[in-house]
DNA sequence: TGGAAAAGGTAAAACGTTTTACCACCAATA
DNA sequence: TATTGGTGGTAAAACGTTTTACCTTTTCCA
């Protein structure tokens, strides 16, 4: 078993020219090195014929880079990120890189140990939904001279590429929506974590009812331990939907919390789109299956993968200074 | 900027020793090599404090191995996928070792491509839902000596670790639930895909037809084309429903079917649990949240990681030969 | 006709580790 | 008093590339 597998010493005695001949051919350098057609032509055979593929690890060890870009996500199983993922890898594949990827769980800890795994790893770029707390480690990469782009969520004292989308004028349109509806009693179901993202959400939020003139105790904003399981989660909402049955709409901040607040309100007497309006941040296949559908704040996730992935590459060409970017995309909300 | 990165000579060099001496050190082998513990307390030392981490790549280069596991799936935005993918990736981590990822469409041709990248990537073990056609390719890699543990669908004519569920059990139990609440006119709504597991769930199907004494005639089968868009199976299934009013009960061979079935059968007049039963494989969020729920065959996805981690990681540590192990886990028909 | 430039190539260093072989010293033993 | 065996280490090869510096031969042109 285990045929000795190829390396460029092999091809090198078989056409009976110097590694360097191959690497060079190999490496489009060719022409530019006045390598002969004849010899061109031999080599690119047998390298065919015998199926050689480059040792990437010692390509890596030698020139210092990978072909591999390092993706850090809160979960990898949210399908938000999932679909990201999904994106990412497929752009990137076409260009020659792959996507090497971990779940932080939002912990700034094992952020930092992500980081330098993939350090030691010489990822060639990263693309990171960052936690709190990671500034130092993230600063360190940008230090390297590696290309970052944050995205998702915004770490505010960081220099720093980052593509992320509108919050504060998402919820204040998802606001604005339910006032038009003739409500006066919106919730907001959020987080309890200190991220900026989840922030704009709820300025975007109160600054709609301002606007509409709706006093603070008329709302509620509650904020949902980031460390709930789902079924303390459900229990806290019902808890809401019981002592506050004035509310009469629902922001929800993130999928999750959505789909919690779903399973809370079945088990309320109240009827969606007639005691109360409900919106979600992010759209999927579960809110249009919703009966009824629900709307959703829909999360421009192509456009977000694709000025992630152009950023990196251009900043992976870049020979000259590179310019820090930050591009703010527009939500949709989708009224169903 | 870009604080040059400490190699093992740097520490070699300010702990007065040499590489070698750090090299066991770090790698556990010190009391086995008579290093003094002064020399081992020194290195410990100055590896803390300045941070230094092995450079992985060089590592890899000389030791032939590189604490990654490929993961080769069909689409990781899959949730049935993503799932799974985070499972591993915990799992994996805690033992010292990454995911580096890839989707293949379901295309042999992009196997082949993703297993030749790893390969060149020096991928220690491989986790593979593999297309019809790459069987030559997985051969490959099983005589260099990796350990491989197929999932989800199982190549028959390879000798090779497999985790699975047992889907014509699966399928057998959901006519039998069919049958027991009276449904004479059972739909099996599947993927024209040419895979084991698929035909397995067909299998199971018409052997549950058949031991209730239902003609064929009285059933159906429906195959949507893998390449379908969400759209075009909607419209499948818009027809079926039309052609065939007398169906009583459907089968759905995979969740993304199941969604755009459920998409369809809301365009109907049909009302699920009473017109129509309905039982989805892969259970979800979405399929609890649905009104009214929707009963599903679960797959028990904690299990199947474990299985799967458990095997490679038995044969990454194995001195012994290798054991072929195929492990058929049982499905839940969860019914709501 | 002599010198420069172009054509066609190669040897060897370097990337940062791990690991094999070996060395020097000392104590104990026979 | 040689020999053995432990103790505490090190030098150098090897992993498979890329790349720098250099070499020889041929062609061209004034």
């Amino acid at each position: 078993m285990s045929t000795k597998v190829l390396s460029i010493r092999d091809i090198a005695a078989k056409a009976n020219v110097s590694i360097t001949t191959v690497s060079f051919i190999l490496n489009g350098k060719a022409v530019e090195r006045n390598i002969s057609k004849a010899v061109i032509e031999r080599v690119e055979e047998i390298v065919k014929a015998d199926g050689y593929k480059p040792n990437q690890i010692a390509r890596s060890l030698r020139t210092g880079n990978s072909q591999i870009i390092g993706l850090i996500v809160e979960d990898i199983s949210n399908p938000f990120f999932a679909g990201i993922a999904r994106l990412l890898e497929d752009k990137a594949y076409k260009k020659g890189y792959k996507i090497i990827y971990s779940s932080t769980e939002n912990q700034a800890g094992k952020t930092r140990e992500l980081i330098n795994l993939f350090k030691s790893r010489q990822v060639d770029a990263y693309i990171i939904a960052p936690a709190q707390g990671a500034e130092k480690d993230i600063e360190s990469i940008i230090s390297d001279g590696k290309p970052v782009v944050l995205f998702d969520r915004y770490l505010p004292e960081l220099d720093v590429n980052y593509v992320g989308i509108d919050n504060y004028d998402a919820s204040y349109q998802a606001v604005k929506h339910f006032i038009g509806e003739g409500k006066r009693h919106p919730a907001l179901v959020t987080v309890d974590l200190d991220i900026q993202q989840i922030q704009e959400r709820e300025d975007g939020f109160t600054a709609g009812l301002r606007e509409a003139g709706i006093e603070d105790t008329a709302a509620v904003v509650l904020k949902v331990p980031f460390a709930n399981t789902r079924e303390q989660t459900i229990v806290l909402l019902e808890e809401l939907f019981k002592q506050r049955p004035d509310v009469d709409s629902v922001l929800f901040a993130t999928n999750y919390l959505a789909i919690s607040g779903l399973l809370a309100i079945k088990n309320t007497n109240k009827i969606i789109n007639k005691d109360l309006s409900v919106i979600a941040y992010d759209d999927g296949d579960i809110f249009k299956l919703h009966t009824p559908q629900i709307s959703a704040l829909a999360q421009p996730v192509e456009e977000i993968a694709d000025a992630i992935i152009r950023k990196i590459f251009q900043e992976l060409s870049a020979t000259t200074e590179k310019t820090i970017e930050r591009t703010i995309l527009p939500v949709q909300l989708i009224v169903r």
